[in-house]
RNA sequence: GGGUAGGUAGCGAAGUGGUUAAACGCAACAGACUGUAAAUCUGUCGACAUAUGUCUUCGGAGGUUCGAAUCCUCCCCUACCCA
């Protein structure tokens, strides 16, 4: 396998990376690996306990990529064994406690999602409930002489957390070491993270050296911005576009980001730009709206196609611009030839509760067939001609009856 | 082991015997506006009935009282300080 050189390597692996530690020693990888033809063992943690990618870990994972195209080894690690842990101080909902199975299963449906960037049939996948697993107490207590509690408290949201005098339970010490014990075992070249892992990259570079390993570069990506334009993009703080959201809902929510996000979002998720999205990016402040729209299509054509993109185009402008129903709305079929409204409301899944319900046909919110409904009592009769429902402007309903022979 | 401060609606946080279903902020939902599912503005935001109605909530279990999130007892949980 021939590899490109040193030089070629490093131009494209700089692309958005925010930190490189430390360069010098990336370089010495590259042309040892470049001389002896072996590739360098790239690593990239995952954790099983949010399977849902989205558009942030994209930028990491295209990185990987990257160095998949250059030749090199790309090594997925599920964090499964950590995630079986979990966290039983329950203040972080986010990292829920998952049994082997749910970690497995959620390790697979994470691997094919990531195959959507990843080249999935040069990418190695391990679970490191396989070596940390093994470990015994003994064990463990040696590697967590290696740290000590000021070193931990370095890392900014403990030092964060323990001023503000929230718990912090042991075991969230040991997360970084187990995550550090991964690199130890796979004695990886390279490990890539977003800049909130820096610290647990360190860790495991530390490690290495402590074990006698060559302690591996860390490079860490930019942080993707959610599309609320200002924490970083998760699925917990709804501001994430997921890889499995539907083209309508991707190209929707990609619209909604902030004008000033657009720039961010072309460069961090659309590495290779089409022709029109270029020309358009030209005059960015005069016609932000085309650009937007680019963009969007241009992230749903990456994860369905240029088709579904244009079809979601379509359906946006249909619903949201001109406010009209959608043409592929869900059937719903009853045997009750009349319902009043709210009970519909409820069976349809539209409103958690007949407050809720009521509420809404008291704001105005129902229409049968483009036709609101402002009784609360109404009756809403069924047959076999579905009718449409509307409950808010995001919520479409057909209803009709069974048909009986 | 000793001490201090706490546990209130999805989250954060007021409220210390009686118009308190419980201020306020965030989130959520709806409406208006917009190129947008953004921003902004307005409204709603325990449940069930709707005309001024009823029921269930303030860590848990008991108790005092005409009446308690608010007082008492026991228990559970959290943070911090001292050992």
């Amino acid at each position: 396998m021939r590899f490109p050189t040193v030089q070629e390597q490093l131009d494209i692996i700089v692309g958005n990376v925010v930190e490189i530690i430390s360069t010098e020693e990336l370089e010495k990888k590259l042309l040892h690996s470049l001389q002896t033809g072996k590739p360098l063992k790239i690593k990239l943690g995952a954790d099983p306990s949010r399977p849902d990618l989205h558009l942030g870990h994209s930028v990491v994972l295209r990185k990987l990529r990257e160095f998949q195209d250059l030749g090199h080894e790309a090594i997925l690690i599920i964090g499964d064994f950590t995630a079986m842990i979990g966290d039983p101080s329950g203040k972080s909902k986010t990292r829920p406690q998952l049994s082997a199975e749910e970690a497995r299963e959620n390790g697979k449906s994470y691997f094919e999602q990531a195959s959507k960037i990843l080249d999935a049939r040069k990418t190695t996948i391990c679970y490191n409930s396989d070596w940390l697993g093994k470990m015994t107490f003994s064990d463990v207590i040696r590697l967590s002489s290696h740290y000590t509690v000021a070193r931990m408290l370095e890392r900014d949201d403990f030092e964060r957390r323990y001023r503000s005098r929230e718990p912090i339970s042991i075991h969230e010490f040991l997360y970084p070491l187990a995550q550090g014990m991964d690199s130890v075992h796979l004695k990886n070249d390279v490990e890539l993270g977003g800049t909130d892992q820096k610290f647990n990259l360190l860790v495991g570079r530390d490690l290495q050296r402590e074990y006698g390993i060559a302690p591996q570069v860390c490079i860490t990506m930019e942080l993707l911005v959610g599309t609320d334009g200002k924490e970083k993009m998760s699925k917990s703080l709804g501001n994430a576009i997921c890889f499995n959201d539907t083209p309508n809902d991707m190209y929707g929510r990609a619209l909604s980001i902030p004008d000033s996000l657009i720039e961010t979002y072309c460069r961090l998720l659309v590495p290779q730009k089409s022709q029109p999205l270029a020309e358009v990016l030209e005059d960015l402040t005069s016609n932000p709206r085309e650009a937007k729209r680019a963009l969007a299509r241009e992230i749903v054509a990456q994860y369905y196609s240029l088709t579904a993109a244009g079809e979601a185009e379509e359906h946006f402008d249909r619903v949201f611009v001109q406010k009209k129903a959608p043409d592929n709305i869900e059937l719903f079929l009853f045997d009750e030839p009349s319902f009043p409204v709210i009970d519909l409301l409820i069976r349809l899944g539209a409103a958690p509760s007949k407050s809720e319900a009521r509420r809404m046909i008291q704001q105005n919110a129902v229409a049968l067939d483009e036709e609101k409904i402002t009784d609360t009592n109404a009756l809403v009769p069924l047959d076999d001609e579905p009718k449409t429902i509307r409950a808010g402007k995001r919520k479409f309903y057909k209803v009709a009856t069974k048909k009986t022979f």
